[in-house]
DNA sequence: CTCATTAGTCAGTTAATCTGTCTTTCTGGT
DNA sequence: ACCAGAAAGACAGATTAACTGACTAATGAG
């Protein structure tokens, strides 16, 4: 351990930024050579937390955490691409369910495979069982850091 | 494990996203609490990789992985806000040299106090053995992912 | 049946990036 | 010593992804 700056060490919020980052690019960058050009990491706000029979505006934005204007417009960009199609709520008049389109079906498989590709990559020169380990460590810092008073 | 959501899983990327916001979140606002309410996160773009020395703009910019009028658009905010003193570089008449203030200091010292105690609290969950643990697998993917090719 | 709550919209703002173009300064090769 | 090209930064403008505040329309509880 070399004496490092101060903010630059191996803060595990640091090492998570500097992993995220990486992987996200990677991914976005994969997904627009397999035709998803316009597909935005600001996007999987919106994809990761649809559910398959659609969802409301208003709880992909508390899934996401952000203000429903921020997700409506989300949404209707992601219904100008094409990948989701936003169709009143026939249950109730105020709301919007938003739905996949096929195109937005094969987005989310490909985003998908493309994570588990990247993983998949990282396993080959770490080892699965330290891998695994890891996703296990982060998972239970996430349960922690979501829990914060036990 | 219960069947998740296809992007919503216990993936790397979104493990590292979620924590690393988490964390973020947390020192910034305990950061604003001890009288730093102007210092945003994207303000340790420059922050962590300011050398003591002082830096430029454009090497801050490389390390920073963005472009040189995003980080003086950065450095500029720094300055207005005190964080940093920017004056011409003696041995280059094109340069300009960035450096930290007294209050810049401080504010490092404090965010880099803040991210320790936020793991420290983290290891008083975990048990610091296996916080330690995930920290080196995290340090230890960054560099496969920085170095793909082997 | 009314009124507070809820879902979403509209308008405007801000933060943090980007690209392209320009000026000034430096430097390496002849 | 000169000049051409590289490098450092500035200036102008665009874009993306968020925000707040104020509004409309539909719901549902008492």
């Amino acid at each position: 351990m070399t004496d490092m700056h101060p903010l630059d060490g191996e803060r595990i919020a640091q090492l998570c930024r500097a992993i995220y980052d990486n992987l996200r690019e990677q991914i976005y960058a994969a997904a627009a050579q397999e035709g998803f050009v316009d597909l935005r990491p600001s996007h999987s706000n919106v994809l990761r937390h649809l559910d398959p029979a659609g969802s409301r505006i208003v709880d992909l934005a508390v899934r996401a955490d952000m203000t429903k204007q921020s997700m409506a417009y989300l949404t209707d960009a992601l219904a100008k691409l094409d990948y989701v199609e936003i169709r009143p709520d026939p249950t109730d008049g105020r709301a919007k369910l938003v739905v996949l389109t096929p195109r937005g079906h094969d987005a989310v498989a490909t985003l998908t495979r493309l994570s588990l590709e990247a993983e998949a990559r990282i396993a080959t020169r770490l080892g699965k069982a330290k891998l695994d380990a890891v996703r296990d460590g982060l998972a239970e810092i996430r349960g922690v850091l979501e829990k914060p008073g036990q």
